[in-house]
DNA sequence: TGAAATTAGTTGCAAATGATACTATCTTGT
DNA sequence: ACAAGATAGTATCATTTGCAACTAATTTCA
């Protein structure tokens, strides 16, 4: 086996270049690790979420969601608010701060995007999120298989 | 813009999904972490390297790579042999424990992959490679260009 | 030649990370 | 109603990670 054509190696790679490029970019311009500027692109789109809400969006560790608010709540890009209805959530949203974070840094975010993908044709583009579609299909149910539950 | 649609942070998710897969498959039978499996899979076709040349060969940083190697020496999986030629660096081989490890290994991280893929015509095979080898040309030429080299 | 710069590899330290446990609140079943 | 269990979010602690500094050996070039 050559390590240089594993797909899961090649997946990591990839994904380290990629988002060390862009991470670079974001903490350079914002100060915001990765994660904070997952939670304002989720929250970037409007409606109000709970934490828990953040982490099925993100893909992130409760614990990881947790301090991400929390660092984006003392900077003030992020507004807390307690349900009544269930006093152990809070609904987060934007503040008008974040809101402008979040129209400056998701054109960035996008710009990349196009960066990397840069002479990729149409039919290209189209197939890589077809073969992503199926990756995360394959992952989510091989992830449910594998996992020793209680 | 919708975060779930976005390429970076989808090969992220599907990064850390397949390799988090694999790598407790390898922590549970071999206790060996991904980084250390990764040294024992470019050393496994044969060749001795020095830690210099895994780090190219793995895209692993250096301090990895030390500790990577170093663990492994401790468990007698590899051996470390002093160049004459250049006293700083060693040549790293695989032990007869290591190639027993990595005879074991491989055939699993097949497996992995090609469970991975189940359901991959040969035409979506080939296109995933294609897209990658664009994806790794593109992400080589923006983090060349994007460093804030001194 | 030999001083300055480079390279191989390791180490130290601080920050990031993640599993686990914890508090507070809510839900369920009797 | 209320005990038992589930859930939201946080805190704690040990491990992992990564930068920067370091040692030792090698190369460069004036």
């Amino acid at each position: 086996m050559r390590l240089r054509d594993y797909l899961p190696y090649r997946l990591s790679v990839a994904s380290n270049k990629a988002s060390g490029l862009i991470a670079r970019a974001y903490q350079a311009r914002f100060g915001l690790t990765i994660w904070e500027w997952r939670v304002i692109a989720v929250l970037g789109e409007g409606a109000p979420l709970t934490a828990q809400a953040v982490c099925e969006a993100t893909a992130m560790d409760k614990v990881t969601v947790s301090r991400a608010i929390r660092a984006l709540d003392a900077r003030r890009l992020v507004k807390r608010t307690p349900r009544p209805a269930d006093k152990r959530a809070s609904d987060v949203t934007l503040t008008p701060e974040g809101q402008a974070i979040y129209l400056e840094i998701a054109p960035m975010a996008l710009h990349y995007e196009a960066a990397l993908l840069e002479g990729f044709s149409e039919e290209e583009r189209a197939q890589l999120t077809t073969l992503l579609d199926k990756l995360e299909a394959r992952l989510a149910g091989l992830t449910a298989a594998g996992g020793d539950a209680p």
